[in-house]
DNA sequence: CTACATGCAAACCGTTTGCACCCTA
DNA sequence: TAGGGTGCAAACGGTTTGCATGTAG
């Protein structure tokens, strides 16, 4: 991701161009991991940016209304998590015991998509794909 | 699924055998789609069945640690699914306009999670992959 | 200047829990 | 008859909302 100010993209979806929602975009952005609403507020607040915890619950819906932020829900995770969207196709690699959330980039399904659509009469439009399992360290804790 | 008396199974999994939890596991055996926790209270309440919100809650809870039942969590339903586990390894296809949900019982990534827990280092224990777009129906409504 | 963004507090809603009573094994 | 199951009401926790104020365009 190139070094840019949020304005114009902010802009190009038709929002105002406020410090919390780049302050909120760029912490996605700079993140490694989807986010919890709440893990955002604690991070922001860590940096002395304060920002309600609804201000960021409504940027949150309204960037992933727009199509810069995607969602993403886990079993066993009653929070949202959400992610800077950047329209490259991934998936994630969930550790069951650390909750260590690992992106991977490859989609193994694409072929699939389309035989679906064929067969079962169903416009598909996307799909979603988390496979999950210990990390390296807890499954060496476990087996241990 | 053969016709049976749950009894066995409860007790096989060393539970009591009770008249809400046989009902339970009859509505979700029974049932095509996974179902929300209140959608089996309307559906059991309309058949007579009273029963407590909590304890469906309850049941659906011990059920699932038992790993009689199977969770189900999709982005923008904010209510937890239960359904029947079958043993059967399947995913869903999940319609955008009327919420249908269309169980498939062909895996496309049991070859992938192999891959991925050779060159990731992650030991790979499962997967959940739902596809969305739309069916049939509303399909031709949105073109139309 | 106006419409949208924000802070604050209260509401919401799916889910969980404490407690007294009930019933299965 | 003991220990788990259930109903009821209240609590919980993530998220949303109403309203008054602030601010970007």
């Amino acid at each position: 991701m190139a070094i840019m100010d949020y304005s114009e993209e902010l802009a190009a979806f038709g929002l105002k161009n406020t410090k919390n929602r780049k302050e909120i975009l760029k912490t996605l952005v700079d993140s490694s991991q989807p986010l919890t609403a709440d893990q955002i507020y604690f991070q922001l607040n860590q940096n002395g940016e304060m920002m309600n915890l609804s201000t960021i619950y409504r940027t949150l819906s309204t960037l992933s209304e727009k199509g810069m932020l995607q969602k993403v829900v886990l079993v066993d995770e009653s929070k949202t998590l959400y992610e800077y969207n950047r329209q490259i196709h991934k998936h994630y690699l969930i550790c069951q015991d650390c909750r260590a959330i690992v992106p991977i980039e490859h989609c193994p399904i694409a072929e699939y998509e389309k035989q679906v659509s064929q067969e079962m009469n169903f416009h598909v439009i996307g799909h979603r794909l988390s496979i999950y399992g210990y990390c390296q360290d807890c499954w060496k804790k476990r087996s241990s």
